[in-house]
DNA sequence: AGCACGCCGACT
DNA sequence: GTCGGCGTGCTC
């Protein structure tokens, strides 16, 4: 047996999560059906099975391996066997991955493990997870007249033939008669692949009309030539149904639509809307769904029988081809930025990701991120905007209350809400309207003190102050999930068992509520209250009527319609304010005005109660008034004045070791190297500093900060610490280009 | 990330 | 004397 005379090389990356691993390795073979973007498995290093990802097609050699081996002197093992049929990737999205990488400074195959579902990821644990799923399906084929079959066999013969599209073999009783039939030729059995996807079954949906507005910025994306488009509608002005109608536009060219919201958004309503919408078959990719079902969506799309795709931040990998346009709502939503490696920005992946594919990106959103709106301004995105409501009636009462006045509180009634707060609520229930108050502090109260020392109980993992959880009887971490039991606590430095509850979260706030309208129906919502299905619950049967008051955290501001609610009231409204970022207004004024739109609906005036410190805040002041215009000139201009986004760019650098000895000399390392890397260059380094949450499960963290105008400079700047990485293993540096306020 | 190689401590 | 701790280094 002659070797051959030609072979492929063919380049892999390992599914191996190191940055040591961070390059392709070559392989060869001569099989002809492995191509850029499938999975084999190979042998790597002293481990007999890996799994690799195709990264390049294959390219063929005209030459005999020994030769070539010879000639390059680089080793050359085989590709062991091939995983997949089809490339998991598009094209453009093999692109997408090599400059998430680069831009994000994160390894590729974790990029590559990140668009990709469980059940395909390139490791050998995504091999346990559910895979493709066929049934065996019947057939029947034409017989000749001369076919001899007895009475059970023509029975089933006949049967099968009424059913050109198959029988399940599973359904078919008469195994003998079958296993004759199929031996003579006159039925035959298919493996069909079948999806794991409930059928949604809806009554296809009105026609849209728009409005002339709604109408104008319709023409105004299809007919212009820009490609990102920023679409800045009050709320209520009707951007879903110009998304529609776009979407309309665009898959009548024959190309796909891509739809992105934040998970908090992606409600059973709005998921109908969409479904009953579109005569295609619309793919839904979310966090929440079982592997399976992830599995099937996928290959759904990539053999492109969906052409819509909705879903949240990862499903902007979704693997459509012939990609027409991204639509990405809510986009000041803090979710479209990952905040774990790989850190990329789905806003940004989609904006990469449309030029790649000639697609367009219409970002929507009532109040826009300030660097979105800027783009927008500077002419880099197409500005477009809705300013009239559906209904009319949208103007409310504000009643702004300031908690310094000890005139406002009633002790003996209580000393969370203020007397014009209970004065409303009860004006509100007297005519059967509902109530929601936001408080964005989860627990019972933020902070345990001993009585005796006077030290706070601080989380044994991470050291942030623990939250008492009164109902449960616990205290909790909020940032590692860390709970203990508050009757066993003790002092950590005086072992004492006397302790005090400092502050007021959600939970509290239900007991006064409870107290004081004992009659009124309450309910509860935060994170830590339940399971996402409960949130759906809970939110849904208030949505309904079924309760008068809701009270939670952050989670109830957005999203959902609650066409009853007329007093929206907000405790400690200037909470956000106090956190240590420089997106602190901004998210405040988010939070704000995307409550105070909760209040009134059609026919019923809306009333806003704020209880805050600084009732004269600029913030809270326009956030109330939801006057996104002057808070965005005002907050630029605090921006250019401390230089920060959108007049700057940032990257953080988290250094992370067992030691907190390393930690520091790694991130004193990293210092030095950046100041040197720097030079004369425009650029401002902080740190290292002590995070927030300076350690987690006996490991430390340094945070760094880089201020630059220059990215490309900056983007050669933070290659070089790879050599840092690599030679400093018991350490990890993370590059966290564009952080969001969590990183920060 | 795996896995082997390699050089120091306590065990049948 | 060997078993095995995990530090270091390499993987087409």
């Amino acid at each position: 047996m002659g070797e051959a005379s030609s072979f492929f090389l063919v380049k892999v990356l390992i599914g191996r999560k190191a940055l040591s691993l961070d390059r392709p390795f070559s392989y060869w073979t001569e099989k002809e059906n492995i191509h850029q973007g499938m999975r084999v498995i190979v042998s790597f290093g002293s481990s007999k099975e890996a799994i690799g990802f195709v990264v390049e097609e294959p390219q063929r050699i005209e030459k005999p391996l020994s030769a070539y081996v010879k000639e390059t002197g680089i080793k050359l093992s085989p590709i062991l066997s091939v995983l997949d049929e089809t490339s998991l990737l598009t094209p453009a999205l093999m692109e997408v991955a090599d400059w998430i990488s680069s831009y994000y400074h994160c390894d590729k195959i974790s990029v590559l493990s990140s668009m990709l579902p469980p059940s395909l990821k390139p490791s050998l644990t995504a091999l346990k997870k559910p895979q493709a799923k066929d049934i065996e399906m019947v057939y029947a084929l034409p017989i000749k007249v001369s076919l001899s079959l007895n009475s059970n066999e023509s029975a089933l013969y006949a049967k099968v033939k009424l059913h050109p599209e198959g029988v399940k073999k599973n359904q078919i009783g008469a195994k003998k008669a079958l296993a004759s039939l199929l031996e003579k030729g006159a039925l035959e059995v298919r493996k069909v692949p079948v999806y794991r996807i409930p059928e949604m079954v809806l009554a296809k949906a009105a026609p849209i009309d728009l409005t002339k507005e709604q109408e104008q910025v319709y023409n105004e994306v299809l007919s212009s030539k820009d490609s990102v488009y920023l679409l800045q509608g009050v709320t209520g002005s009707g951007k879903t149904e110009v998304y529609l109608k776009l979407a309309d536009s665009v898959l009548r060219q024959g190309k796909s639509v891509l739809i992105l919201l934040p998970e908090i958004a992606l409600t059973d309503s709005l998921l109908n809307r969409f479904v009953s919408h579109f005569d295609e078959t619309v793919s839904l990719l979310n966090s929440s769904l079982s592997d399976a079902r992830r599995y099937d969506e996928y290959r759904r799309i990539l053999s492109g029988e969906s052409k819509v795709v909705l879903g949240t931040r990862s499903a902007i990998f979704a693997p459509l081809s012939n990609l027409g346009l991204i639509l990405i709502d809510e986009e000041h939503s803090s979710s479209y930025k990952q905040d774990k490696a790989p850190f990329y920005d789905a806003i940004e992946v989609a904006k990469k990701r449309a030029a790649l594919e000639g697609a367009k990106v219409v970002l929507g959103s009532a109040t826009p991120r300030l660097i979105d709106r800027a783009r927008a301004d500077k002419g880099v995105y197409h500005l477009l905007r809705m300013n009239q409501r559906y209904s009319a009636n949208q103007e409310k009462d504000l009643i702004v209350v300031d908690t310094n006045d000890p005139k406002v509180f009633d002790l003996k009634v209580s000393s969370l809400l203020t007397l014009p707060l209970i004065e409303e609520i009860k004006k509100t229930l007297a005519l059967h309207q509902q109530v929601m108050l936001l408080l964005n502090r989860r627990g019972y109260a933020p902070a345990y003190y001993c009585r005796n020392c006077h030290s706070l109980a601080r989380c044994p993992n991470c050291s942030i102050p623990l939250s008492y959880h009164k109902r449960e009887g616990i205290l909790a971490c909020h940032h590692c999930g860390y709970r203990c039991s508050v009757s066993d606590y003790e002092c950590a430095s005086c072992n004492s068992h006397d302790f005090i509850a400092l502050g007021f979260g959600t939970e509290h706030v239900f007991e006064e509520l409870r107290f004081l309208f004992p009659q009124a129906k309450i309910l509860r919502l935060d994170s830590d209250v339940s399971s996402k299905n409960v949130r759906h619950e809970v939110l849904s049967s208030f949505a309904d009527g079924e309760a008068d008051i809701l009270v939670g955290t952050q989670v109830i501001a957005k999203g959902h319609d609650f066409p009853r609610v007329t007093l929206a009231a907000m405790l400690d409204a200037d909470a956000s304010l106090r956190l240590p970022t420089y997106m602190a207004n901004e998210e405040t004024f988010d939070l704000i005005s995307q409550f105070v739109g909760r209040a009134g609906r059609k026919d019923l005036k809306g009333r806003v109660l704020l209880q805050t410190l600084v009732p004269e805040n600029k913030v809270i002041q326009l956030a109330s008034k939801q006057d996104y215009e002057t808070f965005y000139r005002l907050e630029m201009e605090e921006r250019r004045k401390f230089q920060y986004p959108p007049y700057t760019y940032l990257t953080s650098i988290q250094v992370k070791a067992l030691s907190l000895q390393r930690c520091e000399e790694v991130a004193n390392m990293v210092r030095s190297y950046l100041l040197q890397a720097i030079g004369e260059k425009r650029f401002n380094l902080y740190g290292p500093s002590v995070p927030y949450v300076a350690h987690i499960n006996g490991r430390y963290y340094r945070n760094l900060l880089l201020k630059y105008k220059n990215q490309e400079e900056a983007s050669k700047i933070l290659d070089g610490l790879k050599p840092l990485a690599l030679g400093n293993k018991d350490a990890e540096i993370s590059i966290n280009v564009d952080p969001g306020a969590e990183s920060l």
